[in-house]
RNA sequence: GGGCCGUUAGCUCAGCUGGUAGAGCAGUUGGCUUUUAACCAAUUGGUCGAUGGUUCGAAUCCAUCACGGCCCA
């Protein structure tokens, strides 16, 4: 393969700035590092921005300010600028009185998208807007390209993603998912921190991938000469290192799935795994709950909101159903019966046009049922609890139903947001189970687990009894920040390369 | 993988049953000392996603491909 040179892209817009940039080349220092700034816009409307105008100009405070010029309005020898630093945005008043002809002259040079460090006294306009009245003004960064449109931003969704510093620059609501996010994260490192759990991290590459049904991602370690896995799950990790006394760990890291991408699915995705010794799936729905009341009170300041036209309430509790009870529950046409047996259940599936196998167990009919007919239905938090042993290989045996596991998934709008349960940690049920994955591998299910020798020696020297869950950080946030798609609370969602 | 929609100036978008490309913003020039989508006047800017085809003539019709979005699996 031969690597071409990049060309950058030329247009007469670029080539105007490019002008202006080879003018400053030649006066010095183009890309000065010297100033610094002791003032952030947040801070400054927060402490300043209820002051009346002749209270400022009393006080007469000194301040200095960078950023971006995001907007640019001059009118002769006065001119009104709108900065966006790193907090907020501020307006800075530019006169030519005030810098003088040739540093006003110079100023009026500077474009839209250019980063500036300015110094002044802060003020108010007579339209009441804080501003500072700048005494000095220089141009730090130019920038050679010209912004996306000032009112209607840049809306193209591909560009958004491809170039999310422009979506960040523009666009002040994309701004807000992204720090928000960040907030949701650290209450959760709180929450589980204040609780006593130990934040860990554990390999990302593996060598036997595990931890859910899931096909990997593959790539190659060329010092040991090996084939490894992306990680699809740390679940197996993290539970060995409650065999080895932290009974109390979480991990909030990345897990990667070679699978297709969509609004709620993305290959890479943030998950919040946490691994509870002495405690079983109950104590993880009490947790949870709690979890979500205090993210979302912290964050939001409301145990209520809107999501996509519809409102999610965090304060009553969250409803806790079995899946047949889900089913019929949400189905007013299937009942309790239509369930009850094999045979009924296989009936009720195919009067809804489900295709079953003759040999498929009740369980797993009740869960394709709970996918075809429930799960979009669900708006406000249901736990969905006793999900069949096929489908849940590292999750303990129900003692009631040994067909079904102490299990649950929470699924809110239709998401399914957790997935937790009371671990197993009988090895010769645990090898069991993993025989059972590896046969459905062997007979073409790519998604299935691998035997983990490894993993079973762990358990062989004795897990305690523990719950573990798992969070889906991407579609908590979605949630929270009311966005559509998961690529719109990722940063730099994946792209197929242009 | 299937269906539908989109791709036109740096950005946001018009462009009718086919007649050879437009607006707003940004830019440039001039005016303007409290504007805020500042305003007023003038003006520059296009491989109409790509490739074929139909046609005297294609941004427009057809086919294929690329990229993206939504829905479905």
């Amino acid at each position: 393969m031969t690597s071409e040179d990049p060309v950058i892209e030329e247009f007469e817009l670029r080539k105007i700035r490019k002008a202006k940039l080879d003018v400053l080349r030649a006066q010095g220092q183009a890309f000065p590092n010297d100033f610094r700034r002791t003032d952030m816009a947040e801070a400054l409307q927060a402490d300043y921005g209820a002051s009346s105008k002749e209270a400022l100009l009393e006080q007469a405070v000194s301040v200095s300010v960078a950023g971006r010029v995001l907007l640019k309005r001059v009118m002769g020898k006065a001119s009104f600028l709108t900065l966006q630093d790193g907090s907020d945005r501020i307006q800075l008043y530019v006169t030519q009185q005030n810098l003088g002809d040739k540093a006003y002259e110079a100023f009026k040079g500077f474009d839209i998208g250019d980063i500036l460090g300015a110094s002044g006294v802060l003020m108010k306009t007579n339209k009441g807007e804080l501003s500072i009245a700048v005494q000095a003004l220089r141009l730090l960064t130019k920038s050679l390209r010209p912004l996306p449109e000032k009112h209607k931003g840049l809306t193209d969704t591909e560009t958004r993603y491809r170039q999310r510093y422009l979506d960040l620059m523009v666009n002040e609501e994309s701004r807000l998912v992204f720090v928000r996010r960040a907030k949701i994260v650290d209450q959760i490192r709180r929450f589980f921190s204040e609780r006593a759990f130990m934040e860990v991290e554990t390999p990302m590459m593996q060598t036997t991938p595990g931890g859910a049904t899931a096909q990997p991602f593959v790539t190659h370690y060329n010092a040991l000469d090996t084939d490894m896995y992306l990680r699809v799950a740390p679940e197996l990790n993290l539970k060995r290192l409650v065999v080895g006394g932290f009974e109390q760990v979480f991990e909030i890291n990345r897990n990667f799935r070679n699978e297709g991408v969509s609004t709620k699915h993305s290959p890479e995705f943030t998950m919040l795994e946490f691994y509870w010794a002495y405690a079983d799936y109950h104590d993880l729905m009490d947790l949870t709950e709690a979890l979500f009341r205090r993210v979302a009170k912290e964050v939001l300041g409301s145990l209520s909101f809107s999501y996509q036209g519809r409102v999610i309430d965090f304060a009553e509790p969250f409803a806790r159903l079995t899946m047949s009870e889900a089913i019929v529950s949400y189905v007013p046409e299937i009942s309790r019966e239509a369930l009850s047996t094999l045979q009924q259940a296989l009936h009720t599936a195919r009067q809804f046009g489900l295709d079953i196998p003759e040999d498929w167990p009740l369980g797993k009919i009740h869960l394709a049922l709970f996918e075809a007919l429930v799960e979009d239905q669900i708006e406000q938090p249901v736990f969905i609890t006793q999900h069949p042993i096929e489908v849940s290989p590292l999750a303990r045996r129900s003692e009631t139903n040994p067909a079904l596991t102490d299990r649950f998934e929470l699924f809110i709008m239709g998401k399914e947001i957790a997935n937790g349960f009371s671990e197993l940690n009988d090895p010769e049920d645990q090898a069991a189970r993993f025989h059972a994955q590896v046969a459905a591998r062997e007979s073409g299910d790519s998604e299935a687990m691998h035997f983990d020798e490894d993993y079973i020696t762990a358990l062989e020297y004795g897990l305690p009894p523990t719950a573990g869950e798992g969070i889906g950080i991407d579609r908590l946030v979605m949630l929270l920040t009311d966005s559509a798609s998961i690529r719109d609370v990722i940063l730099f969602p994946h792209m197929r390369p242009k």
